[in-house]
Order: C-alpha cells, then sequence, then structure tokens
DNA sequence: CCGGTTGTTCAGCG
DNA sequence: GCGCTGAACAACCG
C-alpha cells in the first residue's frame, strides 16, 4: 500500500466524501479529533506517501508506513486506527501513523518534491542530488526530500530502467544519467499507478523480486543495500557501477602520500563493472 | 507457523 | 550537539 501512487489512487476513491460534513470520528489513535466533528472536508491531498484529510481548522495527516490500510465503506475486523463517518459513508484507517497539522500545508511541504505531483520539479531534485555526491543512488531515491513518493520497488526498478547500479554514487553519475535517473523516477511512478490501477503491477516488475534478468538472463542478484539496508534487486552485468576518474585519483594520491608504490589503474568513465 | 516486508521514528552511541 | 545506526513497531501473505 505506501508507495506514492498508492496515495493517489486513495485520493482518488475518497472524492465522494470532499466537501461532506465529518458526522463522527474516533479510533485508538492518541490524537483527539472530536473538534473536527461538524466540519466539512475542504480537501484531500497527498504528499508522497502521506495522506491529508483538510479542514478549515487543519489537516489529519496519515502515514501508512509498512503494514497500513484503509477501508472505504467497510470496515475490517480489527478495531480501526481513525474512522470517519459522513452521512453518505464511511472511511476507516487501520495500522497508519496519525496526526494532525495545524499548519498551512502548501507552506510546510515543498510541493516540488513530490514525484506525483503536478508542482514537481526535476530541476531542484537535480540540485539536491548535486549537494549530496557521496550518497548512494539507491538511497538517494529513497530520500522523501528529494523523491517523495518513491519507495523499494520504484527505488529498484527505476535503478534497472536506467541501467544503473544501486552502489553508484550520486556524485560519481554522468550529468545525462543523473538527467535520466530523475526523470525516470517521476516516469516510472505513474505507470506504477496505472498497473496499480489495472492489478498488474507485479507483472510489469522487471527486476524487483525477480531472479532473472529480463534483458540479458543473468542471475538477478539480491542485497541488502544502503544506510537502511533495504532490499535491493539489481543486475550486475546490465546495471553500470559508475565510478569516476577523479575518485580513483583522489584514492590513489592518498596511498602514494602513504608511500606506497602501487598504482591504481584509472578506469574509463564507463567505470568497473562490479 | 514462521519469516519476511511497498516505512519511519527515535534512543543510544561515538 | 551532531550524525549515524539499529531496534521497535505493525499486520498480513506465502
Amino acid at each position: 500500500m505506501p508507495e506514492g501512487p498508492s496515495i493517489v489512487i486513495l485520493k482518488e476513491l475518497v472524492q465522494e466524501f470532499k466537501g461532506k460534513t465529518l458526522l463522527h470520528i474516533y479510533g485508538n489513535t492518541k490524537v483527539d479529533f472530536s473538534s473536527l466533528e461538524n466540519q466539512k472536508v475542504t480537501e484531500f491531498k497527498s504528499f508522497g506517501k502521506n495522506f491529508f484529510i483538510c479542514f478549515k481548522r487543519g489537516s489529519i495527516k496519515i502515514h501508512f508506513m509498512l503494514f497500513g490500510s484503509y477501508r472505504i465503506n467497510e470496515k475490517k475486523d480489527t478495531p480501526p486506527r481513525l474512522s470517519l463517518h459522513f452521512k453518505n459513508g464511511e472511511l476507516n484507517f487501520y495500522a497508519c501513523s496519525v496526526k494532525f497539522i495545524e499548519a498551512n500545508l502548501d507552506e510546510t511541504y515543498d510541493w516540488t518534491a513530490d514525484v506525483m505531483n503536478e508542482n514537481w520539479s526535476a530541476a531542484k531534485a537535480k540540485k539536491k542530488l548535486k549537494a549530496i555526491p557521496r550518497t548512494l543512488v539507491c538511497d538517494a531515491l529513497l530520500d522523501q526530500n528529494i523523491f517523495a513518493g518513491v519507495g523499494n520497488i520504484i527505488k529498484n526498478e527505476v535503478l534497472f530502467r536506467v541501467q544503473v547500479h544501486p552502489k553508484t554514487k550520486v556524485g560519481d553519475l554522468p550529468p545525462k544519467k543523473l538527467t535520466e535517473l530523475v526523470r525516470e523516477a517521476r516516469q516510472y511512478s505513474f505507470d506504477f499507478l496505472e498497473w496499480k490501477k489495472q492489478y498488474t503491477l507485479k507483472k510489469h516488475w522487471l527486476v524487483h523480486t525477480k531472479r532473472t534478468c529480463p534483458r540479458d538472463g543473468s542471475r538477478i542478484v539480491k542485497e541488502y543495500l544502503g544506510r537502511t539496508h533495504r532490499r535491493t534487486f539489481f543486475c550486475n552485468s546490465c546495471q553500470v557501477f559508475y565510478k569516476t576518474s577523479r575518485d580513483q585519483i583522489a584514492r590513489s594520491k592518498k596511498i602514494k602520500s602513504k608511500k606506497s608504490k602501487i598504482k591504481i589503474p584509472r578506469l574509463d568513465h564507463q567505470g568497473a563493472r562490479n
């Protein structure tokens, strides 16, 4: 449920409650929302993996984390974290993080960072990436300040699509590849949205949970990579491990300064395959 | 029945 | 006080 496109689907599914008056709200959340009763839902919004139910006096922020779920006009057997009742139906949320935001959402979030948003800015994403050259691309794609909405599946699929090895550092990407990566993060998210709606998302996975590469038939590698050790699937022969010569020089200088005579061979710009 | 996970926060460490 | 890391949390599927 949790990646950005799934939240966009939720937003579309609840439109019948837009403008409707909240008659009753309850749940096992610690936050008290009773003051929102008899208030009208002004809007539903999404930012990355966050879902918002907006009222004049503030917004309920829902994050589904890994296990959250929802039901529209039906209930699950377990008690809801939050349940909203309207004249025309009900909205139930389970096992999710719930918060109340009083501040104006437009001023709280950088909407240019949301890959599903109409205000998404590829240029700003590139600028943010250039500021963190030593970060691995697999971590950069999961950075919600740069690619809000991108999750682990999208990360894996995007890296395969642009043929970049997950351990490549952001600063080692050739400029064209950087551009491609940023474009694909948004593009794949919209493909994800369409396939999810058609219930054919899994069928379209190229590497995520796969065992063989659809491109050259070689074995797909599964490793737990990056700062948060997330499941990463990739093809070692198709996805290029970029390493700039600058990196190589810096390393060889360091070694030389320690009186070592070992010469580090310079790699060309295409870099070494792992 | 157990192991694993589409994610984030936060305590505890150096 | 920072940046980093692993633990904790949660529910459902195979």
